[in-house]
RNA sequence: GCGCUCGUAGCUCAACGGAUAGAGCAUUUGACUACGGAUCAAAAGGUUGCAGGUUCGAAUCCUGCCGAGCGCACCA
């Protein structure tokens, strides 16, 4: 018995096509659909496509089907309707029986996968020396969730945060500590100040040719090993690396300092890689710069699209970068699939590199390579989120103020202090990480407080206080249901949220598949939806009977289970009061 | 100019080629000494930007327009 229920009834469907038509199919073949029919669970649109390949009218199609269904055991009796369709209507038993059996399975019925992966998924990405701002947030939160739902899935997950390292800004940098004498061991302190001490350099960088000239200099020797200057880098990382623990921790994302691959760890391939494509003679030398054109790309004036491998000083840009990291992660680290998480400008980009990998042979057919793009954050005008004075907004300003709005909600709790501002933080965090996943990744949204703290419709607090509500009901039982404990549907409500609640194996599925977290957030508002239904028409502590009441605690149970591990694939908390 | 993404209720968003396109907010109307009302139930709200096409069936796939955003050689 597979724990999606969908594909249960698939394979089901499946074989009696089989049985009845002798034609050979999948289970996702089988079509099989949750319906919107009332008093419909599921349905199966197979028997319309079938009809017309075997020039038989689908009705009867569908009938035959029906009659050779072994599925008793799962449905009732199923009916053929409409065009062709069949209805197929879960029985209270089995819907029983599942409910007990989840009881004591931690994955709440979703299997892991039968074919596991190792992917190396890049998300986040901030740069050294520039303190991480609202353009980081959607890279972070997407690509932490989607790495949880993969791990879950039971894929090895490899993160890797290609932080900004490397390159022309770091001699600048560097020659401004010099001037400013913040050399000494004990300065670590003075770099505090990120933002600023880049404005600075790059400040004077711009009004000082005398000062432009020595970073430039200073980027030399940076790039040539030169050990002093490499200390000095390696003091502006260390200083970077602190804040973005800070800011991860804050925002409760995974990565830690071990999943640091910088620029500057994959410079020492990328002489190779342009030799690498050149024995392919896979580039040519075009205005100076060495560039492959890929085929199927062209610029806008029509001519073939140039990837710069090298620039015409000599230099590596990022596209170099891109597939030295690609070549990497294939070839040292055995990656079977590449996953990108970075904003949808850079889709062309991506399309470019991926190009160059295929024709260069290092990402082959059984490769998974993929652009995971999103749309931009906007700000109340509908443009691109910045602060009143047209700065980028620093993304601790707005973790720090998320949690001060959320401390507003949680102030009339009669919570301890402690414990008041731990939820504060939850809700305050999870807020901006559910708004940021609850719609589809590509489109653009706008960061408003007001929608995303709302404590009705599609929100994290909303879920969380379902949560909460919950749990307060099991902690007044007493004791959790004991696994085998029996469930009797009594009441419509308690047959659709049970039908929810097993819905779940499914919903994660599709959000794992399409990397698209948004389609279990919709999953688990969908699962509180019903429950607040029924918990507003079935008295639980209250009920009639001592079973009908056990059995309610398991539905409680089971419903709380799924927001927790819902909400924690998401990477959002779900506290036990509020 | 070429390419990519998007256009769905007043607003914010769902909908794996399937039946009568669904939620929340806002609006209107009901329900309660309430296991946490931060709730539930119901009404109203749509020519899915426009026009063709493919299909038994299209918001979804194809083509052309209209509109929005982004990208297209040495910044990443």
């Amino acid at each position: 018995m597979h724990g999606n229920v969908g594909v249960e009834l698939g394979r089901r469907v499946a074989a009696a096509v089989q049985a009845a038509l002798d034609l050979p199919v999948s289970e996702q073949d089988a079509l099989i659909r949750p319906s919107k029919r009332d008093g419909v669970d599921y349905q199966s649109n197979i028997a319309m496509g079938l009809a017309r390949t075997l020039g038989r009218d689908p009705r009867d199609v569908a009938a035959d089907i029906v009659a050779h269904l072994d599925a008793a055991d799962i449905v009732e009796p199923p009916q053929v309707s409409g065009t062709g369709f069949v209805n197929l209507v879960l029985t209270d038993d089995w819907l029983a029986a599942r409910a007990g059996s989840l009881l004591d399975d931690e994955r709440l019925g979703a299997p892991p996968t039968d074919s596991p992966r190792r992917i190396a998924i890049d998300y986040s990405s901030p740069n050294v020396a520039k303190e991480m701002h609202v353009g980081h947030l959607r890279s972070s939160v997407l690509g932490d969730a989607i790495s949880r739902l993969l791990r879950f899935a039971g894929h090895e997950v490899v993160p890797h945060n290609h932080i900004g390292d490397w390159g022309t800004p770091f001699g600048m940098l560097i020659e401004h500590m010099v001037d400013e004498g913040r050399t000494g061991s004990d300065d670590d302190a003075s770099i505090s100040d990120l933002n600023g001490f880049y404005q600075e350099a790059r400040k004077k960088f711009d009004a000082e040719l005398e000062f432009a000239n020595r970073a430039r200099r200073r980027v030399v020797l940076l790039q040539g090993g030169h050990q002093e200057t490499l200390a000095l880098w390696r003091r502006l990382v260390e200083a970077s690396a602190r804040h973005f623990e800070e800011v991860y921790a804050l925002l409760g994302i995974q990565l830690t300092p071990a999943d640091v691959y910088g620029e500057s760890f994959y410079n020492p391939f990328l002489a190779d890689v342009v030799k690498q494509l050149s024995a392919k003679r896979l580039v040519k030398v075009s205005g100076g710069a060495i560039c492959a054109f890929p085929e199927g790309f062209t610029n806008r004036d029509g001519d073939p699209q140039a990837v710069i491998v090298r620039k015409r000083g000599g230099g590596y840009g990022y596209a170099t970068t891109d597939l030295a990291t690609a070549r990497y992660w294939i070839e040292e680290r055995g990656a079977d699939d590449l996953l990108y998480v970075v904003g949808s400008p850079q889709a062309q980009h991506f399309a470019l590199v991926f190009a160059v990998l295929r024709e260069a042979g290092w990402l082959t057919g059984d490769h998974h390579a993929q652009h995971i793009g999103f749309g931009t954050i906007l700000g109340q005008d509908g443009r691109t989120i910045r602060t009143r004075a047209g700065g980028s907004v620093k993304l601790v300003d707005l973790l720090v103020e998320a949690v001060d709005h959320a401390a507003r909600i949680a102030e009339r709790t009669a919570l301890p202090e402690a414990e008041r501002t731990a939820v504060a933080r939850a809700v305050g965090i999870g807020a901006v990480k559910y708004a940021d996943l609850s719609g589809d990744r590509r489109n653009d949204y706008v960061f408003d407080w007001n929608r995303m703290l709302a404590m009705t419709g599609n929100t994290a607090v909303y879920l969380q206080y379902a949560n909460c509500r919950i749990r307060s009901v099991l902690h007044r039982a007493g004791a959790e249901p004991a696994a085998g404990t029996p469930v009797l549907l009594t009441d419509p409500r308690e047959r659709d949220l049970l039908l929810r609640i097993l819905r779940f194996p499914a919903a994660c599925a599709a959000a794992t598949r399409d990397y698209a977290p948004h389609k279990l957030c919709t999953h688990l508002y969908e699962t509180a939806s019903a429950f607040s239904a029924f918990y507003a028409s079935c008295p639980i502590l209250g009920a009639d009977s001592p079973q009908v009441r056990d059995s309610r605690l398991v539905l409680a149970t089971l419903t709380s289970r799924v927001l927790t591990l819902g909400l924690s694939l998401l990477g959002i908390e779900a506290p036990e009061r509020m």
